[in-house]
DNA sequence: TCACAAACGCAACAATGTTGCATTAAAAAG
DNA sequence: CTTTTTAATGCAACATTGTTGCGTTTGTGA
């Protein structure tokens, strides 16, 4: 493992073991500009046992290191937190947009921060999913 | 069955049949004021075969006559659409609010329209899930 | 009432979620 | 640096949900 050591603190911060196979999990996150679904990771991480998949994503979503981006695809996808998400405060500001074209998912910003209030509603936190075409696909 | 002539107009409307089965679905989904559950649904509808519940959630969300609510709850929520959806048009304007306390999934419109732009991108829709207490459990 | 297309139920398999427990690896203590 | 402690992994096993094919049943339009 070579330029590891900022998530090896990543993880001893939330007091997890860094261990060789959170490491792999978390570059191949890390890695990519967009969100990773599931299958993907299964597929780049073969040999990997499901059930230590499953447990690495779950301890990953619990401490705030990673979080599922709400997409209404049938797939889960995960990204990685902004730097300052715990296991207690695990609020992200951004849009997960889906490209009908490519299937992509990222995590965008908002122009504008959105403000929502319901009546007599009491809003912790607010994610949104946007569809449409990425500057990519757009043509 | 009584009162299902609205529900079995707007089944032939997407040219489905009515069925026993799907009219069963609706009334449950209908008849509540939240969104209700996949496994809420399998556990009202003893006896109902598991393959014929999935088709038949299937050919409701394609047509446009129920939608899923996007939540970061790890099932899945059904509510009826508005009355315009249809398998082209399916947009909702309106929130998916999940109560962190009683876990219940409805839908509340939003008091002022969000109107979302991310440089580069086209947007098709936009969906909003927002958590946490609702008027019941806010105290 | 009949014929046809659509929907249903069953069987079967795939994918993912979930738990317990023995083994292994990382971190802390000495 | 070695030992001890604790957490993480891999395996087995089972649960839940997704998905397809096909023969039978049901709804609908002729």
């Amino acid at each position: 493992m070579h330029e590891n050591n900022d998530l090896i603190e990543l993880l001893r911060n939330r007091k997890l073991k860094a261990t060789s196979k959170r490491l792999e999990v978390l570059n191949l996150i890390r890695e990519r500009s967009s969100a990773i679904s599931y299958s993907a990771l299964q597929t780049a991480l073969q040999g990997f046992d499901r059930v230590t998949l499953y447990r690495t994503i779950q301890s990953l979503l619990e401490t705030g290191i990673i979080h599922k981006a709400l997409t209404e695809e049938n797939e889960t996808f995960y990204a990685l937190c902004s730097s300052n998400c715990t296991s207690v405060t695990h609020i992200h500001e951004h849009i997960h947009f889906t490209c009908i074209e490519c299937h992509g998912v990222t995590c965008v910003e908002s122009l504008n921060p959105i403000q929502l209030s319901i009546p007599g509603h009491s809003i912790e936190n607010v994610e949104i999913a946007a569809r449409g075409r990425c500057a990519t696909c757009k043509i």
